[in-house]
DNA sequence: AATAATTGTTTGTGATCACAAAAGTAAGTT
DNA sequence: AACTTACTTTTGTGATCACAAACAATTATT
């Protein structure tokens, strides 16, 4: 019985429950995905009972899920007890970037030493895929084997620590990448990964931590001139 | 009606409960305290109706706290559902201190172009009353107030992102840090908040960084030797 | 008519209950 | 005596309910 929307209405895609997994989780993942595909617009009040009747789940499931994404910096829960997508400001999203780049340098040189065979046939796979897409012009693509390439060279260290952080920040950006290069039809890409992994065979970790460096930043220089991240940011917080 | 404890008992630090905060927060502030302290033993099974029952509330409350811990990695959930303390080992323990190391140098970095007068005053009433702490010797405000020196630095910076990422990496070495000062009368530091302090003044930034790494090193190299380290690790674990 | 007070509604929080999976325990078998 | 099997207990998950605080809308007051 649904009576009004008196905010603007989400739209989550939603995807099969696999019934191995439990309903927190699958709502988790859920939600998840939506902020990560900027599909909740920064500033919209989330509520547990909104969110469950459209998952179709009781409060329960939601109610975790939302705390567990607060905890992870992907979703924020103000004063009044309200959550929703934090909104994004030009500073903050440099200070993103900058973390991004000493954080994952950082990663990728100290999994440097644990990478062999088959880890880097792997990632020379991811490579390949990644070039592939590039031709097709499949943004999308692009963007979650990127983020796959790059989760593939810290995971080769076993002692993991910095991954889950790093996917902290990911998530934070997520929505904006996504809000950008969705409304971007031109855009070009060096391909520092064919860089990345020279330095990687040679095991040289300063020219790896050079080339993943530029590979961020270059992937959030689409977002191109401050005038237009400015415009992305305007129009999200509005 | 308390019938038996089956594995060791949990002995946690009860605050007094201000009704301005909700029940949540307060047993999450409460265990979140328990695991910095060492109170819990890593391998430790923690069972919702468990703490429900030591610390006299519902398991509501309990559920969502212990998820959110899990989510800042102070805790892990293991495939069965059971939560603990996560175990530690000697290189495990090592990239932690050397992500703090990256981060937390890149933090003082960013930090540095916001620092004012009245943040440096702040930091030179820490930096004295660290001073006064070492002089007799007392560890635990040491730590204590050294944590507040370092969070005082970084959130100079209004922007800021990496602190929830830097207390998380806090959060899981708080418990063996913990441990290794208990254990250790005698213990040398070398003040390199003063050489901080002066980085400061200066506006150095690659003079921080390098204060701010040696700190770290140093704060962690009262754990000692390598085989000392190990013996920690080893009781911890079993 | 503009502001303040009040009422009705929505929402997060916390408690309790039901249930299936997991863990622990005891009995039975080889 | 060692292992398997069956049973009991414990535990996490999810649903539902009660309540107080926050929010929204209406009415009353200046």
């Amino acid at each position: 019985m649904q009576i009004m929307d008196k905010k603007s209405p989400i739209h989550i895609t939603i995807s099969e429950r696999d019934d191995s997994v439990t309903i927190t989780q699958w709502v988790y993942q859920t939600l998840r995905n939506a902020v990560m595909y900027g599909e909740i617009l920064p500033g919209r009040a989330l509520t547990i009972r909104e969110l469950a009747g459209i998952l179709d789940v009781s409060p329960m499931p939601v109610r975790e899920a939302l705390r567990q994404l607060a905890a992870e910096n992907a979703l924020e829960i103000q004063g009044n007890r309200r959550v929703m997508v934090p909104k994004m400001t030009a500073m903050k999203f440099s200070e993103l970037c900058e973390a991004r780049i000493a954080i994952e340098s950082h990663a990728a040189a100290r999994a440097l030493p644990y990478i062999d065979r088959d880890q880097l046939s792997q990632l020379r796979v991811l490579d390949s895929l990644i070039d592939k897409a590039q031709e097709e012009k499949d943004l999308a693509q692009i963007s979650t084997l990127n983020q796959n390439f790059h989760r593939a060279l810290y995971t080769a260290n076993p002692h993991q620590v910095t991954l889950p952080l790093i996917e902290s920040l990911w998530l934070q950006l997520g929505p904006f990448m996504r809000l950008a290069t969705s409304q971007l039809e031109e855009h070009y890409l060096v391909d520092r990964h064919n860089e990345a992994m020279t330095a990687i065979e040679k095991k040289d970790a300063f020219a790896l931590q050079v080339a993943i460096a530029a590979d961020i930043r270059e992937g959030i220089a689409f977002a191109g001139t401050p005038e237009m991240l400015h415009a992305f940011i305007e129009n999200a917080g509005t």
